[in-house]
DNA sequence: AATGAATGAGGGTTCATTCAT
DNA sequence: GATGAATGAACCCTCATTCAT
């Protein structure tokens, strides 16, 4: 049946011009942000018609939505091979948080302007994705939290309102990469204050 | 030619409608968020004229930019009265952080909501308030690293880089503070938390 | 009587700012043109507020209206002493012709921006402006006609359709002014070209 | 990528549109003036949307000056097939001057109204436009003086100052015209009226 | 009477969305 | 399905006119 293959060769390269249109639409709102993007801007930018967009995508926040979850999944993803072993001491502990915030940081580096945009536009373009900033920091507050209460549970982090601590890493650590981004953090390495950072924190729960 | 008293009572009277439009405009954008919010709805919310906007601020991002600025000012004014009398030892240092903050907190809960607003538009508003933002936090973490650098040297704290010690502990305390007003720090009262993050940050810092 | 007074002194010092405000809208409209001039322009260029502007004038077309006025009468008013006596021969009316429009050109000369604005934007104020500018050229125009009367009867010129050629006269000097002015008669003395002017229409209809 | 046939009938169509508003606006501003006229009032007129006015001009001036330059384009076309045999004697030179002016003065009839409205606004719509109807009147003068040149040449005319000379004929036109058209030369004949000038000028250069 | 702040209707322009081809 | 011209609602801003002082 010929039209079974046909359907699945149509299917595929829709799927590739979604696809060429999401990125247009990353590039673009990196460059001028959601507010002042017009569609014919991302239309232009994937070199289709404005048309073509709105077979892909019903509107704007829409599509700023689609490059957020992309962005998102691609963060967990990054996190899926990493928690494979856990730590047997507070100085494994510690070295392991370095390599994996260390190793985190590398593969944002690749992202920093797009990270830094959804971070700055996201909470302005829709409740909807204020909601989901504040989701998936809530996940990474989920996460810290379970190293952090295998930690206590091992002895090696003194006793603490975990909840409590691990938002608090979290928000130190977008903070940090925050500012670190725009340059606000002169004259010092990334691992420099990674390990100053990994430091406080973990002085700040031993016993 | 008008009369100084005439000429005076209609600058005092000016001063007073630019008041108005701009605490108008401040209750509509945190309403609405600033992209949302159209010049008619700030007139119509200070019960002017469209046109009497414009005698006061030239466009939208003009009087987002005055209220963004007077909200700063305030911040620094409770600041003033506040930097006393400096601490003698590492105990009275943390109360009397514990006590800064609870007042910082304190003052700031009658204007979370605009603070929140400000927060979360500025940085989407006009490349200018994107500086303004970063150059506000720039400043708290000076103020940070002033005292953190009188901690280090009267021995309270142990050595460490205090420009990056304090942009982290300024960092933590804006993402938490955030945090806290958007609802997503549950079951926990503010005193309990600022002491368990003054804790935290002591804790990192001691010798 | 104190009041009769008083009452005379605020008429003449009201009729004063009148003429303040109408050269001051003069000034302007020669400047900006009318439909580029604001009340707020006129009123500035006055020294006076914007409401005492409609203390003289109703709207923005009838204070063009009284410029336009002024200037028409002043006009006539140079000629009312001109025509004193009646030229005896073709040379006498050939060098009274030439005299007169000399003492024309001279006292244009002084108003010559206020005279190419009027002739510029008289006509897309208002209908009636419209009418104005035509009647004022009619007046011209019969003005004309009754010296070529009188000379096409004393025989110093030949017979002829006199209402046209009079508009002619009327027509061809009126555009070599505003030419002249405007500097698209370059390398050639006022003198010169009234000459030539002068003498291109004698010939035309001498006999 | 669109084809090359489709992108052919794009055009095709869109420079019909153009057009169509080009008319449009032609009508609306022989109607009204140029400053009387909105935008929605030519959109209205063409029967299409505003925006698609936009789509075809920048704003009002640009149109402006579109609709002047096909005049001034349709003026000069017309002359293109007149100037075809030089006269070889003064009364030729006469009647074909006749003929060549009732031949302009046929072809204008038709667009009077345009031509009105244009010479009366243009000067008010912009300095460019402004510049633009002076240099029209040149190219006029230019031509006239080549004639006047070789009537002198050829000893048809007495010698003068040609240049001046061909500005005063074609101001002359240009006033009768307005005039004519505006109803300020009654009870003559179009003919009569051109004879009659014509006669006027030649006597004028006659030796 | 003079002032100039206040007003809001008016009009230019943009741009998300639709739709004929 | 793809295109981009067409649309017109929406919104900003101006400025003639009014009016409280």
């Amino acid at each position: 049946m010929p039209s079974d293959l046909r359907r699945e060769r149509d299917r595929i390269r829709s799927e590739r011009r979604r696809q060429a249109v999401l990125d247009a639409a990353a590039r673009v709102f990196v460059r001028q942000g959601f507010h002042r993007t017009l569609i014919s801007d991302i239309a232009a930018e994937a070199k289709v018609g404005q048309g073509t967009f709105y077979r892909h995508f019903p509107d704007k926040p829409a599509v700023f939505r689609a490059v957020f979850d992309r962005f998102a999944e691609s963060l967990f993803a990054g996190f899926a091979g990493m928690s494979a072993r856990l730590p047997r001491d507070a100085r494994e502990y510690r070295d392991m948080s370095v390599a994996a915030i260390r190793e985190l940081a590398k593969g944002l580096e690749r992202n920093r302007e797009l990270a830094l945009m959804l971070l700055r536009e996201a909470p302005t373009v829709d409740p909807a994705l204020q909601e989901r900033v504040d989701s998936l920091h809530d996940a990474f507050v989920d996460l810290a939290r379970g190293y952090l209460d295998h930690a206590v549970a091992e002895g090696f982090a003194r006793p603490c309102d975990t909840r409590l601590v691990a938002a608090a890493i979290v928000g130190l650590g977008v903070a940090m990469a925050h500012r670190w981004w725009i340059g606000r953090i002169p004259g010092a390495s990334l691992d420099h204050m990674i390990e100053e950072l990994v430091d406080l924190v973990f002085h700040g729960l031993s016993r």
